[in-house]
DNA sequence: CGATGTGTTGACCGGGTTCAAACAATGTGG
DNA sequence: CCACATTGTTTGAACCCGGTCAACACATCG
């Protein structure tokens, strides 16, 4: 029985930290450091190894047989990547590192053997994919329910969160994507994106600290995002 | 190595029962028939059993902390639900009977025993879980890239496709949804749908079989669904 | 310095929502 | 059997959010 013999921690940053030190320990992994840019791996190619964003961050492209191309989600430190390629051993989507970082690879067939021997790692694994299922499931509901400044503000709320769920300060985001990525992400375009990031700047949910750059982010007070979600989302519930 | 100790068979339909037969061999499973609108699982209860559909299919909504709710997936018959709850011992969405049926139900615990001495196991909930993530990405690039009628279009192939995955027949499908279920789905409203079905069968691309009632719809040739909607992707593409 | 890439803002347009009305199918009770 | 309510569907008309197109501001970098 046992489904928890290895503890969640409430402390998401120490379980991020013992899962990873946990890794190390059991499984036979390799560094690779990779810049802003570079492609982990492509669709189509096979399936052998899954990635664990060590530093950086990295983003999943999902590419339709006619050329349109939607980013699927954007991973942090302690993020699995590849799982989409267990099913046919291709992967099937690319995933594309956001800046330089390291990450570990993994083989499969190794995380396997050393499973075998400790079932913690295979539930390490369970979760991981789990917890990326559940994400899935959120980004599809903001999709769907949620207006343009709804959906920057719960896509800023969302990255807080995973700062703060590793530990780093919440307060200061700089986000290194241009606007047509996070439209990209969010299902907007460049300008939609850029007139809700004014309002929320002018609602003072947000502040733009540097100068004229804007592209780093203050976030006041994160809780006001997550309220003017709520409430934007709210308003629409009421018919 | 050997990473396809269980052979993915080119047909769909051969490959799930496959899975099935060597499911019921190994594992313990208990059946339990479901009839429209029962709840398999609700999200905060404790996790502990993974469900696969034998007959019938399942819905599954996802709610927000402010009452939004989503329909996030449609499964069919050899799929699994329940891999929600695997991350933090709890179900965080709601499963729910669309029509009577039955279901499989594995208790979490038993599988990872049973696969601890058949590693084939392993690999066919590994394989759920991926195909699981791979439709979850396939619908938010169906959501953020295409207009209402090829959304529309997109979720009669995609029924059809997985109808015809499990070697029924495609060409005539009946959806045991309203078009506000329908629209919840695609993230458009029931009078969109509503129009939406319309212009299709306008467009000889479906037709209703069923004097007034239309809630049969008949798909004269699938591929040219499929065609509507690679073009008026591509259309929109062509900035 | 111009060149380029990125961000902002305005004006306009269109697809999808909203609101409303009418109709069809089904069921219920008298 | 019919009158009536209920639920689901269709269609029309007006509105509005977000997309599109365009102009401009402001960085960085050769």
């Amino acid at each position: 029985m046992a489904p928890d013999t290895f503890r969640t921690d409430s402390n998401a940053a120490d379980r991020i930290a013992a899962e990873l030190k946990l890794i190390e320990r059991l499984v036979p992994v390799t560094r690779r450091t990779v810049h802003a840019g570079d492609v982990l791996y492509r669709a189509g190619q096979p399936f052998a190894t899954i990635y664990i964003v060590n530093t950086g961050l990295c983003k999943i492209v999902q590419t339709a047989a006619d050329g349109r191309e939607q980013v699927t989600g954007v991973h942090f430190r302690g993020d699995w990547l590849g799982f989409d390629g267990l099913a046919d051993a291709r992967y099937t989507c690319e995933a594309v590192a956001m800046d330089t970082g390291d990450l570990w690879c993994v083989p499969y067939a190794a995380l396997l053997d050393a499973a075998a021997g400790h079932p913690e790692l295979l539930q390490l694994l369970h979760r991981a994919m789990s917890r990326q299922h559940g994400r899935d499931r959120e980004a599809l509901l903001a999709l769907c329910t949620l207006g343009a400044d709804a959906r920057v503000a719960d896509f800023l709320r969302a990255w807080a969160q995973a700062l703060s769920d590793r530990g780093l300060r919440t307060d200061q985001i700089t986000l290194r994507m241009t606007r047509a990525e996070i439209g990209n992400c969010l299902g907007l375009t460049l300008e939609t994106v850029s007139r809700a990031l004014s309002r929320l700047a002018r609602g003072d949910l947000i502040r733009f600290d540097d100068g004229g750059a804007r592209r780093d982010i203050r976030i006041p007070h994160v809780g006001a995002l997550a309220e003017f979600v709520q409430k934007s989302a709210g308003a629409a519930l009421a018919h």
